[in-house]
DNA sequence: GTCTATAGCACGATAGAC
DNA sequence: GTCTATCGTGCTATAGAC
């Protein structure tokens, strides 16, 4: 009857996973750290559903039993590299800002800098927190929630001092949202969009690497210019 | 022993699934097209991996059976809304440009403005084209570049007309990719982000709405201050 | 075309030896 | 702490009646 593949849906995972000689991490990686350096990798890179934790052990190079000995299941798993990815995300923009005393041009440049540096090597981070943030993502909606009020909870140094520095001096009646919004999205937006950057213009890694690094010196000015008074 | 619920990690799915009176759909719309919106709706929302074809025949009112009698399976499915996800995406930007003799500002005018009227209603839209094209995403890494071709054959009127009005004119030294990257990250991002920024300014649905109609008229501007000469 | 029933497998989680 | 072996179930896909 020719049945033989009756639910040949993961077909694409097992590929890729074939043998790999578990890679020979140093052994001074708590197995812990190792589970969990290997949980961020896949999570961020392909989200809750579509990783396996079959998968995570094998990156992880150890037994799947492990996984659920040191968190309790995938999903609690999940938070942990959840909350931790976010907080390298939004943790950027609150650092060291508080009594620094810098102009607007210099918060711009400090932030955008920092950003942009800590994308080179996430660059799946946006992507992730984003998307788990947003509704109808990986977890329950409810949860997303929680995060939210987490974050709010963590003072937003740059946000305030941003919304303040716009509210005093420029651009009287726009409101801060549009500000914040394009500065963010000029940092986040070229890696979210990468691949169909990168295909565009006809760009190798390193040269797309080398525009993001332009980007930290021009995004500041380009800002400037924008809320320059209309 | 206490066993009972050995693999509790759909709990989620389950619970508002529970009996929903067969949404009351026209009969005028053929079941083919019932289950792609289906589908559409689910896909758009979650990704691939995290919807199941349940789901998709319980929001199309039919049985499971009929999804893979019309549509071979999941995955096929699943192409299928991808790419017309995809063009309609991308699709906005390069309608009717061609031959329209526009200047640059009326053009950016054009662009924005049909890009957040399509982003109102599909505000899901740029997440799932985006993270699809990734790599590492729901599909095969492989998968993802047989689109990303499909898209650069489809000719991009307003990329060119862009570029080249770039090179004319504007700012010799900067490369092209940092004002498309800027003027669809300021039209994209807040919708990639809208539920931080909501959170954040403490917005309404309504608030949020009426500020995206703002960008269509600020955002060109935004843009022509950004590229008059350094 | 549309349904019910079920095959068959892959997954998350656990038991239990060491 | 770490492993192997296995359980129970959710999933996709299909067979087959109507």
């Amino acid at each position: 009857m020719e049945r033989k593949a009756a639910a040949p849906a993961r077909k694409t995972a097992k590929k890729s996973a074939a043998k790999k000689p578990r890679a020979p991490k140093s052994k001074d990686v708590s197995t812990e750290e190792r589970i969990k350096e290997a949980a961020r990798k896949l999570f961020t890179q392909k989200g809750f559903a579509a990783t396996r934790t079959r998968d995570i052990a094998e990156e992880a190079g150890i037994n799947l039993a492990l996984l659920n000995y040191y968190f309790r299941n995938k999903e609690k798993l999940f938070e942990i590299i959840m909350w931790e990815n976010i907080q390298l995300f939004i943790g950027v923009i609150m650092q060291n800002l508080e009594g620094k005393d810098m102009s607007l041009e210099q918060m711009l440049e400090y932030v955008a800098s920092a950003y942009i540096d800590m994308l080179l090597k996430n660059p799946d981070l946006p992507f992730f927190v984003l998307s788990n943030l947003q509704s109808g993502a990986a977890l329950d909606t409810a949860k997303s929630g929680v995060f939210l009020e987490r974050i709010d909870n963590l003072r937003h140094t740059f946000f305030n001092r941003f919304a303040e520095e716009i509210r005093k001096g420029h651009v009287p009646d726009i409101h801060p949202l549009h500000f914040l919004a394009n500065f963010m999205g000029m940092i986040i937006f070229p890696f979210v969009a990468s691949r169909l950057l990168m295909n565009r213009f006809d760009l190798s890694q390193q040269e797309f690497k080398k525009l993001m690094e332009e980007r930290k010196e021009l995004i500041p000015g380009w800002m400037i210019r924008i809320m320059g008074a209309q």
